[in-house]
DNA sequence: TGGGGATTT
């Protein structure tokens, strides 16, 4: 391929912020961030950090900084800080054959040598109020201007906050703070101020710290609380420590929800630190297989799934007296989901002497949008800090030979264009959609290095995405070599997951994959979109985590422009019916009548009944069928953090008598490809002899049940040999070593993904957990997976196909227009026997059946003669709705949750 | 005979 076109021609974006006064560029440099972070040992190798607090000091660093600071001594009124190292581990281990994962948290205090410059103490509010009236209020909040800080902890100059004026308009239902990156104000020198929240650690001024008198007057006086607040603010960590300052805390804990488990582990880890606490006392999370909460704890971290969970378990949620949900804008189901719940908590307990606060955190300006949805709740604003990031555009008119399309071609042009410009030692981001175009663009960028000139540095491809190997994942976060510059070619898993130090372009291909559920035909379809301006923005902010950096858009202005403003929330693209099974769990009974941020679809709310009356797990009310109830079986289903379907597959093993192995097999369908492990060393030939191994005729998940039980018998033989060993005095560290060695060694020559092994086990151990409370009898089916087979065509029927051999495509039982075909990675995709059943149905180029099993038609037919019965009935009743919601418009009265909320 | 973005209970 030539890249030697003439493609880059750049609009330059108009530099916004950091114009000083005297039209002199400010610099800015945030004051390094204080904090502790667990040891990358992630879920999936990759090292993950939350949205936007990561940060990550280690030893070295610490020297460094220390260095920096002997030099600006006399500057900073001899104010130094002293961290030491500090860490948590969290592994996994294994007992009695079990995987098990244990958390070991050490956090040793900091001792700080610094010293404090004394604030005047918070006024903290009594509660007693906690509705009052802002007439009320005794705290004089007029026209009081906080004075912008450049307190300098050890001689690196913090971003200028911008000039802030709490007003006594701001207590009205008015934004009150609005930080503009063009109203950057150059500072003056000011003493630094340190927030003496704890005796045992102080930590750097936030930008959060500017409105904290606010949010704390806030806090008390407002029942739902909206704040907005850019990456950096400091918002995760400082609000929460805010309502226990404020002493909300007292009332009950303070539930945190962070969409990811790292979120929320290492959000509740910094704040224990910051309140010199250990992890489980005051401060703790609480994430999937890992619960570090006691009665103790005020502040709870935990991941909106969890929090959703214990709905279901305790609705009004009495336990906490607040809830924060953080990352608001990112519209994660479960986000969305709360949002909806945790309304009609509110208004239930709104007269109990336990009222339930709600804070809402985002990042985006969507705050009219919450604001509506929470009955025009206050908004707070809190300025961000990041360092400012140059945007460049494609310029078309310039260049006529660049085409949108080829954005796989721009990138490399791009790299290249970048490569040769930009100073040495600024390692690159690249945006690209899917694995395919990762590699290829990494494998073009590796033979550039052959025409490059001799004086430029060796580019360093590296690709990153999900699928990728734990240990090729951790490349990304190597030093960049000398000589080097490292380009990352990624997919969105750097958008927000996971965060890459020393990033300072950022190139953009504007395009995204994503996956949409078509809910009239049950089908994922995965397809490549542009982003929306704010996925823009996100990217482009990856750039300037830790200086100042550039963004190259590889799309027009004008491109810009057409794109979303927000990404779709998830709630619109997926399917809603272990959704539905849940909030009917909470006494839902009119999906339709639902109050969602975003409401979906009626068709993709049809499409949810549909399903979950057809496995029995709902059932139309007689006297209004627009109403629903669960049945004894949904009932059971909601036990299980399954899918419907996979949740009916253990009730039909149950009566099959093989609940052992469907445990096993749903555990593993649960996580992404097991087979994705192994080391770069084996060829594709290697790849296909290890995977037909485990290949059966009866397809892929007997093929996973059988992979499950060889590992099984593995982990037993080496658990009894290592007992041995012990007995032999052999050291509890070589023992360990052996032991993990022996693990790896098994992945590796089974292609096994070690990380999903892990996390299959654990899932398979919480179900069986399950099971045994639900009483359900123990049983197993041996040899005989017919069995089995039955269990998982009775539950997932409606995937069931028959060939149809004129066609050579399948045709789905339940709806024969629709024709797919076995994806090649299945075991039966050359086989094709007459009657399947499957997992999934993705399409992509071609409708494709994933994870699939041959069956007996016998199994399933009458399921699907009852379905369609259920189908026709449904369809009359739901045009029936149609026109009623016609004539009844508008909107007749308040849709309520009523229930046993 | 084709390829799959990311979360989470």
């Amino acid at each position: 391929m030539d890249v030697n076109g003439n493609f880059p021609a750049w609009k330059k974006k108009k530099r916004k912020f950091k114009i000083g006064k005297d039209g002199q560029k400010i610099k800015l440099k945030p004051s390094f961030p204080i904090s502790v972070f667990p040891k990358p040992a992630q879920p999936n190798g990759v090292i993950r950090q939350s949205g936007g607090q990561e940060s990550n000091i280690s030893a070295s660093l610490t020297i460094k900084k220390k260095k920096k600071f002997k030099k600006n001594k006399n500057k900073q009124n001899g104010i130094a800080v002293e961290m030491k190292d500090e860490f948590m581990t969290s592994s996994v281990q294994l007992t009695n054959g079990v995987l098990t994962k244990k958390a070991k948290v050490e956090l040793k205090t900091i001792p700080s040598l610094l010293r404090v410059v004394e604030k005047p103490a918070t006024p903290v509010r009594s509660i007693s109020n906690l509705f009052a009236s802002q007439s009320d209020s005794k705290v004089n909040y007029s026209e009081k201007t906080v004075k912008p800080v450049k307190p300098s902890l050890l001689g690196t100059p913090v971003p200028s906050v911008s000039k802030t004026t709490i007003s006594k308009s701001s207590v009205a239902r008015t934004i009150a703070f609005t930080p503009s990156k063009d109203n950057v104000k150059s500072t003056t020198p000011s003493t630094p101020k340190f927030v003496p929240n704890s005796e045992k650690f102080t930590r750097p001024q936030l930008p959060i710290d500017v409105v904290e008198q606010q949010l704390m007057y806030e806090l008390a006086s407002q029942e739902t609380l909206i704040v907005i607040g850019e990456t950096g603010s400091g918002k995760s960590t400082q609000v929460p420590q805010l309502c226990v300052r404020a002493g909300i805390a007292e009332k009950g804990a303070i539930a945190v929800t962070e969409p990811r488990r790292v979120a929320a582990v290492s959000l509740a880890t910094r704040v224990a630190i910051e309140m010199g606490t250990d992890i489980g006392g005051v401060v703790g999370y609480h994430v999937r297989f890992e619960n570090a909460t006691t009665h103790k704890t005020k502040i709870e971290y935990m991941t909106d799934g969890i929090v959703l969970r214990k709905a279901l378990v305790s609705p009004l949620l009495d336990k906490y007296s607040t809830v924060i949900i953080d990352e608001a804008h990112e519209r994660s189901l479960h986000s969305d989901v709360l949002m909806c719940i945790l309304k009609k908590c509110q208004e239930q307990r709104r007269e109990s002497k336990n009222p339930l606060r709600l804070i809402i955190m985002s990042a985006t300006l969507q705050a009219d949008k919450f604001q509506a949805y929470f009955d025009n709740a206050k908004v707070v604003l809190v300025a961000g800090r990041t360092f400012p990031i140059e945007v460049f555009h494609v310029n078309p008119k310039i260049n006529k030979s660049f085409s949108s399309t080829d954005y796989v071609y721009n990138t490399v042009i791009c790299v290249k264009h970048v490569h040769l410009n930009e100073p040495k030692g600024h390692d690159i981001l690249v945006f690209l959609t899917g694995s395919e175009e990762i590699e290829a663009v990494a494998h073009q960028l590796a033979e550039l290095n052959g025409s490059l000139p001799a004086s430029a540095d060796f580019i360093l491809p590296v690709p990153l995405y999900a699928a990728l190997r734990p240990e090729k994942q951790k490349e990304a976060f190597r030093k960049t070599p000398q000589g080097a510059r490292k380009v990352i070619i990624s997919t969105n898993i750097a958008e927000t997951s996971v965060t890459i130090p020393g990033i300072r372009v950022v190139i953009d291909s504007g395009k995204v994959k994503s996956k949409r559920f078509e809910a009239t035909n049950r089908i994922d379809v995965l397809k490549v979109h542009n982003v929306s301006k704010a996925q823009a923005k996100q990217r482009a902010g990856r750039a300037g985590r830790d200086a100042p950096g550039k963004c190259y858009r590889l799309y027009s202005r004008e491109d810009f422009h057409k794109f979303e403003t927000e990404n779709m929330p998830e709630i619109l693209r997926c399917n809603l019916s272990a959704t539905f099974l849940e909030l009917m769990k909470l006494g839902m009974k009119n999906p339709h009548r639902l109050q969602l941020l975003d409401p979906p679809e009626p068709e993709n709310i049809d499409a949810a009944l549909l399903e979950l009356t057809s496995l029995g797990a709902i059932k139309p009310i007689t006297s209004d069928r627009n109403k629903f109830i669960l049945t004894d079986m949904g009932n059971s289903f909601c036990m299980y953090p399954l899918p419907p379907d996979h949740a009916r597959v253990l009730f039909q093993a149950q009566k099959e008598g093989c609940i052992m192995e469907a445990i096993k097999i749903i555990a593993a369908m649960q996580t992404d490809a097991l087979f994705s492990g192994g080391s770069d060393s084996k060829s594709d030939l290697d790849v296909e002899r290890i995977r037909r191994r485990f290949e059966t005729r009866e397809g892929d998940h007997i093929t996973l049940l059988k992979l499950v039980l060889l590992t099984n018998n593995f982990f037993d033989q080496l658990n009894s040999k290592t007992e041995a060993d012990a007995r032999y005095n052999k050291s509890n560290k070589s023992l360990e070593r052996e032991y993990n060695e022996a693990i790896r060694k098994f992945c590796n020559d089974n292609m096994i993904n070690e990380q999903h092994l892990k996390t299959a086990s654990m899932i398979e151990d919480q179900l069986k957990e399950i099971a045994v409370e639900q009483n359900v009898p123990f049983s197993t089916c041996g040899a005989d997976f017919t069995k089995i087979r039955k269990s998982i065509a009775v539950g997932m029927f409606l995937n069931s196909c028959e060939y149809d051999r004129q066609e050579d495509r399948y045709r789905l039982m339940i709806n024969p227009a629709i024709t797919l075909k076995i994806h090649p990675s299945s075991c039966l995709s050359r086989s094709k026997p007459a009657y399947i059943v499957f997992s999934e149905l993705m399409k992509t180029n071609d409708l494709y059946a994933l994870q699939v099993t041959l069956i007996d038609a016998d199994w399933v037919r009458p399921l699907i003669t009852e379905h369609k019965k259920i189908r026709k009935n449904h369809l009359a009743e739901s045009a029936q709705r149609i026109q009623q919601i016609a004539q009844v418009e508008p909107k007749a009265k308040k849709p309520k949750l009523n229930t046993t909320l």
